[in-house]
DNA sequence: TCAGTTATTCATG
DNA sequence: CATGAATAACTGA
């Protein structure tokens, strides 16, 4: 397991990466922690992860200005349940720019009723962000919730055109 | 196992 | 708007 300090506009995210691909993303933290992962030397560097690296800080700053990425490193979500992996991979079918509901989602992986369970599911996804749970809604219209916070949610929607600055609760 | 906990939704007063 | 019920899955003990 690889971890990576990831710099972006907005701060320093952080990834862990295992053998099969991007395993985690973290939003920057307020408590900066910084001298946790001395940077491995770089020749110590598989070309393989180090691919996975630049491909991930690509992504990620697409994502962050609101564009679709054009390019995704593999994504490690074996550790997710089977229904985990199931909301996490309807999520990464809803295209920038837009946004589906709590409902819509438990319909598109034919369990209607677990609506809640969708809820809990967006919430455990270990990859915000490039697994866009962010653009999900309430039924009403409302935000709902967000693990890293609701101010995150609603830049990443607004960056994306999905959130009208003038709902801004 | 099972009680407790949800990033839900709908029906009611 | 506040409650309460229905409901499915996860977590920790």
């Amino acid at each position: 397991m690889h971890i990576a300090r990831l710099s972006t506009p907005d701060g320093a995210f952080t990834a862990h990466f295992s053998a099969r691909g991007l395993a985690r993303l973290e939003f920057p933290s307020a408590r900066a922690a910084p001298a946790t992962e001395p940077l491995p030397s770089r020749p110590t560097l598989s070309p393989a992860l180090r691919k996975w690296q630049t491909l991930t800080v690509q992504a990620l700053r697409e994502a962050l200005t609101g564009r679709a990425p054009r390019g995704l490193p593999p994504l490690d979500l074996a550790e997710g349940t089977e229904f985990q992996r199931r909301v996490w991979s309807a999520l990464r079918r809803i295209p920038s720019g837009q946004t589906r509901t709590y409902a819509q989602l438990a319909e598109v992986i034919g369990a209607p009723k677990a609506v809640r369970a969708v809820g809990n599911a967006c919430g455990a996804n270990p990859i915000p962000v490039l697994v866009p749970c962010h653009r999900v809604l309430g039924s009403d219209g409302r935000l709902g919730g967000f693990s890293a916070g609701l101010a995150w949610k609603r830049r990443l929607l607004a960056r994306e055109g999905a959130w009208p600055a003038e709902l801004w609760e």
